[in-house]
RNA sequence: GCGAUCGUAGCUCAGUUGGUUAGAGCGCCGGUUUGUGGUACCGGAGGUCGGGGAUUCGAGCUCCCUCGGUCGCCCCA
């Protein structure tokens, strides 16, 4: 490579062959389940005015205060690039009048920007699948959208992952709760570690799923969500739950489950592969697969009308890791052109065209050294071979064709027809 | 933002305690052989050893800086 040639950013991937096939694997497979629940299909743009993140997401959070890609255009407004779905759907259901078509059921992927140190999983240019329900209010949202998130993962074939669920209660049980984790963690601050002092500050919530030895013996004994639920947030994660059986849903509460952003209440979820499975292994250190809540909190953070809504987003990364490679489409019909006349060139392409209006790949190989050609073709896997060439007279000769019986049945048609033409 | 680790041909990697024109396999190109054709053999192109500086008679191998990759912490999908 010369070394006047740019580099990739930082933290973006260029994906190809078996990787790329997985990757188009799991956006085929979300596009199939997401039509089974009449999830309807919307696209946002991929930048959005910053306050538009900022409002949502919480000024003081990490994605907002270090992580975003944001820049002033030409006309000194602030723009950014998404770094999720939710704030960006949020005010497009806003500006265009989507409350008519509530409770909106609504779908999309695609490129989401964070500035990260990238690793396993992570990268500054990553894809995410996202669904949403917005304008409902009533569990049974979170219960649909949770076993759609479910069936997804069994129609992609992921195992060893399980629905990890928690509630954060309403608005003022999330805040009481939020209250006594102060209080409580405030009268060990010495004896927490720095990043939980920190976090004391910041996210309180957060200190219940740190890593570090010297916070877990506070963990045990720290205030419970399940204490200061009111009736009504009972109820409704008990519905949530009752509903996720009813739809053979597997989950397992998960008190510590907490969210990052601040407009998320009740439902907290997250899709987690379980310990020493092949799908823990194969994520590292990025444990989550799919994850969302409730948040009915964000439209009126945008200046909307109070808007009860649910959603998650998935890595198309990280599911795609899971997923495994995925083989590229086999080539069925590989025609080799054993000469450089205009003649062979024409019998090879309009075979191919023939081919390929029946639906079958084909592929030809006119490149490099006539002799080599048919090495090419047998190399390129291809279940037939046809190979063209003329005799000494410059005659085009009938194809010779090799391959298994059954193959060359099925393709035979093809060759047949051509072969027909030929004559004529 | 912090830490660990790695950075040699297109790809995967060798390169001994620093010492002559930096190697292999695969891939690519050409040829020979075979001949009904996925073999074998021969040859070729391709690297300022990530970049810069230092030490040394001499560095791909040592030291420093820098830029990347990978993995982890934070945070998060």
């Amino acid at each position: 490579m010369s070394k006047n040639t740019p580099k990739a950013i930082r933290g973006t991937q260029d994906i190809f062959g078996a990787d790329a096939e997985a990757f188009a694997f799991v956006v085929e497979t979300f596009e199939r389940v997401r039509r089974l629940y009449r999830f309807r299909r919307i696209e946002m743009p991929v930048f959005e005015k910053t306050e538009v993140f900022a409002r949502s997401l919480g000024e003081t959070t990490d994605v907002v205060s270090k992580e975003m890609y944001s820049f002033e255009d030409r006309g000194g407004d602030s723009l950014t690039l998404r770094p999720e779905f939710t704030a960006g759907i949020a005010r497009a259901y806003l500006t265009n009048g989507w409350q008519q078509h509530a409770p909106l059921k609504a779908a999309t992927h695609g490129p989401l920007f964070r500035y990260e140190r990238p690793q396993k999983g992570r990268y500054r240019q990553f894809h995410q699948i996202d669904a949403e329900i917005i304008g409902a209010a009533e569990p049974q949202a979170d219960v649909e959208l949770l076993a759609m998130a479910d069936q997804l993962l069994k129609e992609l074939g992921i195992e060893g992952v399980t629905l990890h669920l928690n509630t954060l209660g309403d608005g003022t049980s999330r805040e009481a709760w939020r209250a006594a984790l102060i209080d409580y963690f405030s009268a060990v601050k010495d004896q927490l570690s720095e990043d939980s002092q920190e976090r004391l500050e910041k996210n309180p919530l957060r200190i219940l799923d740190s890593k570090d030895g010297r916070d877990k013996p506070f963990l045990a004994d720290a205030p419970k969500i399940d204490d200061f639920l009111s009736d009504k947030a009972r109820a409704f994660f008990k519905a949530v739950t009752d509903g996720l059986d009813a739809a053979g849903v597997k989950w397992v509460r998960a008190e510590a489950l907490v969210r990052g952003l601040d407009y998320y209440r009740h439902t907290a979820f997250e899709f987690i592969p379980d310990e020493g499975s092949a799908a823990a292994d194969a994520l590292g250190a990025q444990s989550t697969v799919l994850g969302g809540g409730r948040y009915d909190g964000l439209m009126e953070s945008l200046g909307g009308p109070a808007t009860p809504a649910v959603g998650w987003a998935a890595g198309i990364e990280r599911l795609a890791m899971l997923v495994g490679e995925r083989p590229e489409s086999e080539l069925e019909l590989a025609i080799a052109i054993e000469g450089d006349s205009e003649q062979l060139f024409a019998a090879g392409v309009r075979t191919a065209m023939m081919a390929r209006s029946e639906g079958i790949t084909a592929e030809v190989f006119a490149a490099g050294s006539p002799r080599k050609r048919f090495d090419k073709a047998v190399k390129s896997g291809a279940k037939v071979i046809m190979a063209y060439s003329e005799d000494p007279d410059g005659k085009l000769e009938s194809p010779r064709t090799k391959g298994d019986e059954a193959d060359l049945e099925r393709i035979g048609h093809v060759l047949r027809e051509f072969a027909l033409k030929l004559s004529n």
